[in-house]
DNA sequence: TACTCGCACTAGAGCGCGCTAGTAGAGCGC
DNA sequence: GCGCTCTACTAGCGCGCTCTAGTGCGAGTA
């Protein structure tokens, strides 16, 4: 900077002045400032602009990189961070790192905020987290804990799903938790809700997964097994998300099960995924791109205001019907 | 920090010192000095560090976020970077927000070294970066650029795949081109000499198309309408990717095409996405992690002996047969 | 005793910027 | 001529840390 500013020969603030296109310059002089820096090669050091400033404009958002919908979340918030002026940090969890470990590292980045899409901490640590910074939950409420949520009515989402599948005769629909996965113990509520409600309590059942593939596979696994046993197969099964649904139909559809004839799937998201199945995955709709406005500007907000009082945003979930979902099959006599 | 110095009653050099893990403090004041950082809530803040130090000793990685292969590179980044004591910064491409952007991103960030994840720039960019600063293209090779490269070794991979499907009795093999993709240039290639070496230059054709999924539904949809116009379909499909290869098996089997039966598919990369098929697809596999560790080491290597010479390393590849493919159908006499 | 050595610790410069307070000079009305 | 404002620009401190070149001190050696 120094060097852009000697060659140029005007002051080092002025130069500053010009990189943060800040009115104090005259036209000339910014062209030509630009010019030499573009000779140099000179491009502004962010870390120590950072350092300087205060102030970062930087939002931390954490995601787990094989969580397809994630990438939904984290592609609608770029443009959105970069209207209100802010950058965008990503940090991954993944096999051997955890959620503290990729929220250190952006706080550690100096980020003002942390998004954390479907955060599995628990409610202690996130308060904890949403007093040393501002978080904003997506995906997940956490109404105990000084964070902002977005996340979706699950509990309209299931109702839809399940008055859609009891209106097409289905009556053994089971659901496959998500665990601690985020909204999972509201779509399980949800789910029971609808079966006492629609006069089902006795099929009423609620099978332990997550929200990987590998639940559903296992899922799948395990109807099949008790099939073989005699007991009947459930003629639908709400899966805990679209990773979740689509693993149990690979289980399914190899065990020569037919979908949606001999039983119907649905899903929860409808992330790139759900467009994948050959035959479409019928699930519940999430806007990603919603979900991720909302969280950006939840954040800024925020910062913007540090006594503003943590919110949350629900959206509206759509059904959405697509091919793994059809009439029950006939019962046998 | 100087907080901290100042209630434990030592220097801030000696914190600095202990924060760091460096030797030349005794274990008492290291304990205590510890103690009180908890306390107070302190935590060395990254961007200063940089600063002063001048080196950040951080990778950064462009990758895109809907690829869901980069997903599986991603993962296997961490653990090598930490091995060699390198921090890892995410910045992805996405809708409106293209290679350089991401790559600015990184820059700014102070990442001494930016790991390209399919880099779809043009070779003359990639070489004004690998000037600028050490990079690295993960499935692309840039042999005219000053960048190390990792890929696998694309030919042996269609290869492979091709000798399988003439064993199996295929003729009309055409392949679905990867576009500017990273390796597509030599799975075309390497498609196209197979096809020469097995007498069937008369079946050969290539699709034009790019690593979606869209890209594979246009395919089939191409397909299926010369079909319905008196063409034959083709018996096999070797796809540019993964991704694409479930896009089009989602056109087929949604147009009552059943696979592997009528026609047999082939993807490219062994994604995540390939064991998500009801009956998973047969792919040509690329070892992520090891191309993820290939690709920290490169980067770590140039950084500390700048004078290196761009490398490249060549892993092989290996057919994966699954469910999507099987014996040519008969033909029609 | 005088010295060297090693250990625990410190002073203070400097990393590359942003920002506040200020100056120099041009243009204006009176 | 004076004071005034406005624009274009500059000096220099400080952000939070690392790092070099030290200081002080007790133990070991001549």
């Amino acid at each position: 900077m120094a060097d852009v500013a000697a060659k140029a020969g005007v002051s080092r603030a002025l130069v500053s002045i010009i990189f943060r296109d800040q009115p104090g310059a005259s036209q000339e002089t910014r062209e030509r400032v630009l010019r030499v820096a573009d000779e140099i090669g000179y491009r502004p050091d962010n870390a120590a602009r950072l350092l300087a400033r205060g102030r970062s404009r930087t939002l931390g958002v954490m995601f787990t990189v094989h969580q397809t919908f994630h990438a939904d979340l984290v592609e609608g918030m770029y443009p959105e961070a970069e209207r209100l002026g802010y950058e965008v940090l990503l940090s991954a969890t993944a096999q051997g790192r955890g959620e503290v470990k990729a929220v250190e590292a952006l706080l550690s980045h100096r980020c003002e905020a942390v998004i954390l899409l479907g955060p599995d901490s628990a409610v202690a640590d996130l308060d904890a987290l949403g007093h040393r910074t501002v978080a904003v939950s997506v995906g997940r409420r956490v109404p105990q804990a000084r964070v902002d949520s977005v996340h979706t009515a699950e509990g309209k989402g299931i109702r839809q799903a399940m008055d859609y599948l009891v209106e097409l005769g289905h009556r053994r629909i089971v659901h496959i938790d998500g665990g601690r996965g985020p909204g999972s113990a509201e779509r399980r509520r949800a789910y029971r809700a609808a079966m006492r409600r629609h006069g089902l309590e006795s099929g009423l059942r609620v099978i332990p997964g997550d929200h990987t593939e590998q639940s559903g596979i296992e899922t799948g696994r395990l109807l099949l097994a008790e099939r073989d046993g005699g007991q009947p197969l459930p003629t639908a099964v709400l899966a805990g998300n679209d990773r979740c649904a689509m693993g149990l139909l690979m289980a399914l559809t190899r065990a020569g099960v037919e979908v949606p004839r001999d039983l119907s799937v649905v899903g929860y998201d409808d992330s790139h995924l759900s467009h994948l199945m050959p035959i479409g995955l019928t699930t519940v709709r999430q806007d990603a791109v919603l979900m991720a406005e909302h969280a950006v500007r939840f954040a800024v907000e925020r910062l913007e205001d540090r006594e503003l009082e943590p919110r949350e945003a629900v959206l509206d979930p759509k059904l959405v019907v697509r091919g793994t979902s059809g009439p029950a099959p006939e019962e046998p006599a």
